[in-house]
RNA sequence: GUAUCCAUAGCUCAGCUGGAUAGAGCAACGCCCUUCUAAGGCGUGGGUCCGGGGUUCGAAUCCCUGUGGGUACGCCA
């Protein structure tokens, strides 16, 4: 429709390229300001006239032609208003044609895209820090996989390092193989916070620890079967929270699968030439940034090294066209580090690793006037996952209790509205922003959140249902018979989901989708008051009902990239 | 100190590749269920777009600068 309007413009402007005429097409906010404007400032300047006579004439000079009901010319713009039949055919009949694989192109034509995300610290319960990471890694998954790629989810587990050689103490002094198996990862963090408390008053624990890591290190069997299996608990726990919140991965190498691949890497960096020493640590100077470090004074490895191999055995294993790492943005520095290294071994690759960070989660003070509080398992200062979701359940089915109480499979979609509430509450804002936690925010489904868009959807599959009439019956129609704004302004919403869905791959941006998900459900709520659906006339309910067809396919699609499901009642 | 991110309504935020009167939600107050799910819709109030310069016909948006806050900066990850 834009293209069309744009090869009209460039008949009557020959100073200006077709692509900068599509470019300057804007979409007026105000209705009453047509379909499409075009703004003459640019043509001023060229022209030589101020552009409120250029738009005048323009206006004038342009015939109509059978898409164009009206042409306007306010101000420096010339308003366009589009034949709404057109229009409502050009925005509708794609969706109704697809139906639910409107948009989303599931083909894998475009080469692989590596996502590492979610990616915790394990021997550590899952808490709302985690739950930023593999929420947005997900939901970015399922974006690439509706844009042409081939999706590869890695959780790269920080399942090696120092923190061992601590719970080997901590289980040493202050725990047994019975509570632990009984009591699972609660007991980890309990000794974990009890070794900090204590290794504050009696730093040799400290030292302790190194020593036990060390010896993990130089593989010593009794160390080695402690670590695997406080890694199966903590695993263990994982995987339930993993399921709740539906995700998979592909792989689950983590730090520990690169300890015997990072060796030659070292090597690669020394051939290379690009080693230095200071102070008897090995590090890659870098330009306009600190050094990079790469071996510690007693020759053994970092965060870094283990990123640089990772990074080369993912692009060897999976060719792919990105490698996007899904971590929190003070982890800045280390990915700029780690870029510039690759880039510096000569790998042109360098170009397809992108890091997409997002802001801290702090809780907030139960004093308002105090500041939030970081998270601090070492403190205990946490919100389990685990208890944020069981509240959200909980507060769901009350509600349903009160507004639905005869709905079937309540404990069903009270955990989907829940579980669906906190993951789009952690996406609802750009992802760069801080998060302070919040129980009363967010406990509240009213206004712009997750319940919000799926109880728009769940009350247009009910008027679907009373209608009688099978979704897949609901196909071509005479849309003349649409004719208010509200049904228009719904229409041109659900048209956009294409070029929404663009935006958020581009940007790295869940949040995209979430805003358009609203829109979408603003948009069918105001339709659904103001227009009455199930009426006696069967051109009229029928074109109407294609409307709550195309709104159920949208919203289901919008919420399947966020990484939530669409319960049909709620 | 250096780098980086952030600053828009009482609160949480959209808008930022420059364009028409700066938009939502929450909170507050008022209205709308004998009609398809009121987890909804409508209305009212609420703004020095952090300050100051600059570029431009035009700046919340771009550039410079100041302020306030977050984060990171060699042997953690």
């Amino acid at each position: 429709m834009k293209k069309k309007l744009a090869n009209l413009l460039s008949e009557n402007i020959p100073n200006l390229d077709k692509q900068t005429i599509y470019d300057l097409i804007e979409v007026p906010l105000n209705t009453s300001m047509g379909d499409y404007a075009f703004p003459c400032f640019k043509l001023a300047k060229e022209l030589k006239k101020s552009p409120k006579i250029i738009a005048k004439e323009l206006a004038e000079k342009i015939e109509k032609v059978n898409f164009i009901e009206k042409i306007e010319c306010v101000n420096a713009y010339v308003n366009f208003f589009v034949d709404k039949e057109i229009l409502l055919k050009h925005m509708l009949i794609p969706i109704l044609k697809q139906g639910e694989k409107f948009g989303m192109d599931k083909s894998k034509s475009k080469g692989n895209i590596v996502i590492d995300f979610s990616s915790p610290n394990i021997a550590k319960p899952f808490h709302i820090g985690h739950l930023r990471s593999t929420v947005i890694g997900k939901s970015l998954y399922r974006i690439f996989e509706a844009s042409g790629y081939d999706c590869i989810s890695i959780n790269h587990l920080g399942d090696w390092g120092t923190q061992f050689g601590k719970l080997i103490v901590a289980y040493k002094k202050y725990s047994s193989k019975e509570e632990i198996e009984q009591k699972g990862i609660q007991e980890l963090l309990r000794i974990y916070v009890l070794f900090h408390e204590e290794a504050e008053k009696n730093p040799e624990l400290e030292q302790q620890a190194r020593d036990y890591f060390t010896k993990m290190e130089q593989g010593d069997e009794e160390t080695l079967e402690l670590w695997r299996w406080f890694k199966k608990i903590s695993l263990k726990e994982f995987e339930d929270v993993y399921n709740l919140l539906d995700v998979q991965f592909d792989s689950f190498n983590g730090e520990a699968f690169y300890n015997d691949k990072m060796a030659p890497v070292i090597q690669e960096l020394e051939d290379k030439n690009l080693i230095k020493v200071s102070d008897g640590a090995k590090i890659v100077e870098l330009e306009d940034m600190p050094p990079c470090l790469i071996t510690k004074r007693d020759g053994s490895t970092l965060y870094a090294t283990r990123d640089i191999t990772a990074a080369e055995y993912r692009k060897e294993t999976y060719n792919f066209e990105k490698c996007i790492y899904v971590t929190a943005l003070q982890q800045n520095l280390h990915f700029k580090q780690l870029f510039e290294v690759i880039k510096k071994m000569g790998y042109e690759w360098y170009k397809d690793l992108v890091h997409v960070p997002f802001g801290m989660v702090s809780i907030e003070s139960e004093d308002k006037d105090k500041p939030a509080q970081a998270i601090a398992t070492r403190k205990g200062n946490v919100i389990l996952l685990q208890d944020l979701l069981t509240q959200a359940i909980q507060k769901t089915k009350e509600i349903i209790e009160e507004k639905n109480p005869t709905l079937e499979d309540k404990d069903k979609v009270a955990m989907q509205v829940g579980i669906g509430a906190i993951i789009f509450d952690d996406m609802y804002n750009t992802i760069i922003k801080d998060v302070e936690f919040s129980w009363t925010k967010v406990l509240n489904f009213d206004g712009e959140t997750g319940p919000y868009v799926q109880y728009t959807h769940a009350r247009a599959c009910s008027v679907l249902r009373k209608s009688k009439l099978a979704k897949h019956c609901i196909r071509l129609v005479n849309f003349s018979f649409i004719t208010d704004e509200a049904s228009i302004n719904l229409a041109k919403q659900l048209g956009n989901f294409k070029s929404i869905l663009s935006d958020a791959a581009n940007k790295y941006e869940p949040s995209i989708i979430a805003r358009y998900a609203v829109n979408v459900a603003q948009a069918f709520n105001k339709f659904y008051h103001d227009v009455p659906i199930l009426v006696d006339d069967y051109d009229v309910k029928y074109s109407r009902l294609t409307l709550v067809c195309c709104t159920i396919d949208i919203l289901k699609n919008a919420l399947y990239l966020l990484g939530i499901s669409a319960p049909t009642q709620m």
